[in-house]
DNA sequence: TGCGAAAATGAATCACTATTCAGTAGCCTA
DNA sequence: TAGGCTACTGAATAGTGATTCATTTTCGCA
């Protein structure tokens, strides 16, 4: 079997595991269940993954690497204020997980099952895409736009902190409204806080 | 056997289930361990709990009243300025999480098991939670300390959204830092924003 | 102290599912 | 088309652990 046709199957077997772990939860899904929304047998999960941990591990690396590979150039782009910059990336977040509910019930809900798994994921992709946004927050300071007072990091982790409770509120919410409708007000709040006037 | 003392056996058994199901995971937590721990007999345990879901609701119902009654005599004190109470909510939030580790990491992670229990939750004790944080936000509109074009409901879930992401980064964080101590720094980016100038 | 009720016990039940592996089918080459 | 290799199959395994319930212990009271 080619390789490209290897690789295609396996994409089917995690597309399939996306929306029976979004649909039943992680302990929920049985791997037989999987097998059959893939259209595979129960034994050709195990040639594909080690295990039912590794497929969840697997959904998270393919979605980490979306987002990274999106948010990269826009960090990257030379010349683009670090404002403008943020503004992109709160409207990239809140779009990638609003486009896709089963992927966003995943990251907002699944993903957080064990503190074993949480500590896995924290130290891989997330730390790399906590560091982007660090790397704006940085911009902004040297440009003189942000408070030269803020620590980069912690910035960015508050900064994923309110797109996080956005995104998991929406994944909770019966309404349907588009994430990505939050947007603005998301980039309000986080560039000028709730105060009226400056303190 | 008494009320009293039956409540005393109840509240045995939510700490020893607290302690195992932060150290071991909900589901990788046995009901066996948690008698054992609680010092009563498996099936004790269904006299006091329907079932073992049911423990996990029953240490959440607790804990967040705990959380409500610490609050609730912050956002009614009469006179005191919004962004006083802001700054005293997010204390008080950061600090009884900070000081119960085993809580803590219940709050972080395995509250966030199943999309069910999540939507249960959400409906319940952690509604009237932010609806406090939002009176507090309505108040500081009121009097003009607040930007007017905030919605409390929408602010008061982006304070929580940054609460919540420096709880779970403190629960996964091996440093030994109290969590209390992002307290300053937190207010300050919530009020101010990130722009060093008002926009 | 003795009795009936209440509380507690813990071994057995029962339903469940991740993983394995002996066998089958498909495909390529000579 | 034979032969061998790769990929796949799905029933069987091997264990799990929540919950039940027949039995025992403890408790409150006369």
């Amino acid at each position: 079997m080619s390789v490209t046709r290897k690789e295609a199957k396996r994409q089917r077997i995690l597309n399939a595991a996306v929306v029976e772990i979004a649909r039943h939860g992680y302990f929920g899904t049985t791997v037989s269940r999987i097998a059959g929304r893939a259209g595979v047998a129960d034994g050709t999960i195990y040639l594909y993954f080690k295990s039912k941990e590794a497929i969840l591990v697997a959904i998270f690396e393919r979605a980490m690497q979306r987002f990274y590979d999106a948010a990269q150039p826009i960090v990257a782009r030379a010349g683009e204020p670090a404002e403008e910059k943020l503004r992109r990336l709160v409207g990239l977040h809140l779009s990638l997980l609003g486009e896709d509910r089963d992927l966003a019930v995943i990251f907002q809900v699944e993903f957080r099952h064990t503190l074993h798994i949480l500590e896995l994921l924290s130290r891989s992709g997330m730390r790399n895409y906590l560091g982007l946004i660090a790397q704006v927050i940085e911009q902004g300071k040297r440009e003189g736009a942000f408070r030269p007072d803020v620590d980069p990091l912690f910035a960015a982790k508050a900064v994923f902190g309110v797109l996080d409770e956005m995104a998991t509120d929406w994944v909770l919410s019966r309404k349907n409204v588009r994430l990505a409708a939050r947007d603005e007000a998301v980039s309000t709040m986080l560039l000028g806080g709730l105060r009226a006037s400056p303190g």
